[in-house]
DNA sequence: TATGAATGAGACTTCATTCAT
DNA sequence: GATGAATGAAGTCTCATTCAT
């Protein structure tokens, strides 16, 4: 029994990966389920025998990406390091993982047209989730003393669209790696935390 | 003559930002001829007068975007004051142009999905014009010795990247009013170019 | 404008028409859109342009197939004949109605799983009227002490049963014509009310 | 062996069963495969095990609620009774059974639709044989001189439709019971065959 | 200029049916 | 005996687009 769910689970996650993929490159409305299932090596009937329609296996896409970012801050969170480094991490890995799905986008947007409100309430609780653990870093750094912000969240959200942002126009094939990228973009971004010397 | 071209230009004027108005809200795929001639007491019929195709119609959107925007920032460039306070006022015009048209995002996105590829070599130079002007903005600190940034071109996209996705979380009810808030976020970005004393 | 008003009107009635033909061959689900559009020679998107969905065309189908029964039964009503001619004269209406457009009971059954509830609640209403026009003939019949009947309801639903059952049985190859048939009818039928000498 | 058949004749009846169940409801093409398994608790290839297609499945259904009606029919001819009494419990019988099954109407529509040339056969001598069961009562009781009519299958039908019509309209939540109303009907409908005194 | 009827391609979705296990 | 994953045909519906008036 748990072999088989496992192997239904599987499936499905299969499905999540290959509808992610599509969705980045054709967003929502392009996205169809005939080119899902296709690139499967699967027919359309076999999507729907997993996903009852476009919008539920569309939101579970949402979900699975929403819950490996929540994942990957909540281990940078309780390392045992300095907050300035762990912001640092967090920006990191935002930035590695968005442009390794390529993804982030054509879900973030204007979610009310694409999901049902009960979906809707779970992604923006998340959502909301992964913003605050921003938000206690930074408060965290104004309270050690090493960071500044009259206001935490207009700060937050600068960092966050600095970071979404990348994939409109980083280069793969440019001189920087990703990481290299994602490196130069947390010190630029710390700058406007940070205090200095004189202040 | 010049005053039938006048009024055709009119009518196209009043069609494109009718389709822009619907795209900020409905998305690419989600916007339909139909809702755009609706809304202006018109046809379909009448829209394709004007308008070989949607494809068109919504490059034209694009293009009285962007040119605006350049205005706008050119504008600025010609202004006698500091480097830094040029900065300021961009970043500051520039998030509440797209505060106020709300569009910025969704036609930004995957144009190589929505545009022909003449199309896009036009929306691509207007793009890059623009994002020289910032580039131009910050050389010109860095040289007046106000500004400190070792790749320019990131930088750049930082600041682009916080002030677009502004459309994503400003909620109208809030307590800032846009201008206040634009202020603040032109603030907050400065901070990652702004030499301070100690350096 | 009122020209093409008209225009309009005819050609959703033509559309009607054919719906409730292919609906007294096919029954609800069997019917299909394509089927209807092809026997009119037009495609589907013609049909969905007059009719938002099938939902919609059904219900028209089913109102006019109610109005015009009441139209009958209306004129009847207002003749000034004896209430046993009048029973006479509606039910052979009916009969012959029905015959005509054979499609009296794929609309009339189970309406609850094929429309809206604002869409049965008018079907339900007309139904009603047309049912009363039959309790008020057998109330008048009862009063003029022709009829006899303890139970009006019932008899009004037996005389509607027999005669919509009769496009289940009646062939038309068969010896009697359709009045012929509907005549028979409406005198055994009448044996049930009439009261007779004895009595 | 014959008990292993038992057991096989158990689970098509208990599908069976549950077709008529859920065709009652749902009609033709409403009802699916997956519903009736499911309410089975059992999956769609159970279903496929005993019954080679749906088509099959609502065929036996309809054999099995003709072949009850059949028995019960016969039952009564048997009785050593007035034929007016044996028509009236007919009437009775045939009612209550119908309000119990609630899915007379569905399957006895336009069977050309639903069933092969063969299936058909059969369905039309079991509905012929009961409705000379029918015609067998009134041509006795007119040779009884009790009844009179002029054309019995036209009377058998009218009884029919009557009797039919019941599930279209009788709310089980009414003042009258099933038994009630079934014996009421039964008093009207024979009052279309009775002779009267003076005749 | 402007209209709006008509079209057709394409998307979503359902479901009877098959088949390997 | 029973399952359930997979399929494919068919149906509903949307919408960009055309064209005669």
């Amino acid at each position: 029994m748990s072999l088989k769910e496992r192997k239904i689970a599987e499936k499905k996650e299969e499905i999540i990966r290959m509808a992610i993929h599509v969705l980045s490159e054709k967003g929502y409305h392009g996205t169809t389920m005939e080119e899902i299932a296709t690139n499967l090596l699967m027919t359309k009937g076999t999507v729907y025998y997993y996903f009852k329609d476009k919008q539920e296996l569309l939101y579970q896409s949402q979900i699975m990406l929403l819950n490996r970012s929540l994942q990957q801050i909540q281990e940078i969170k309780q390392q045992q390091i300095p907050v300035e480094e762990k912001l640092k991490k967090s920006i990191i890995a935002h930035i590695e993982y968005i442009l390794e799905e390529r993804s982030g986008f054509e879900l973030m947007l204007k979610p009310e047209q694409k999901f049902s409100s009960e979906q809707l309430a779970v992604i923006f609780k998340l959502r909301d989730t992964y913003g605050e653990f921003f938000d206690q870093m930074i408060t965290e750094g104004i309270e050690a003393n090493v960071f500044h912000a009259a206001d935490v969240k207009v700060v937050r959200n600068i960092i966050l669209g600095a970071m979404n942002w990348v994939t409109q126009w980083y280069a793969e094939d440019g001189q920087k790696s990703r990481n290299e990228l994602a490196e130069d973009i947390a010190v630029y971004l710390q700058r406007i935390l940070i205090k200095t010397g004189g202040e």
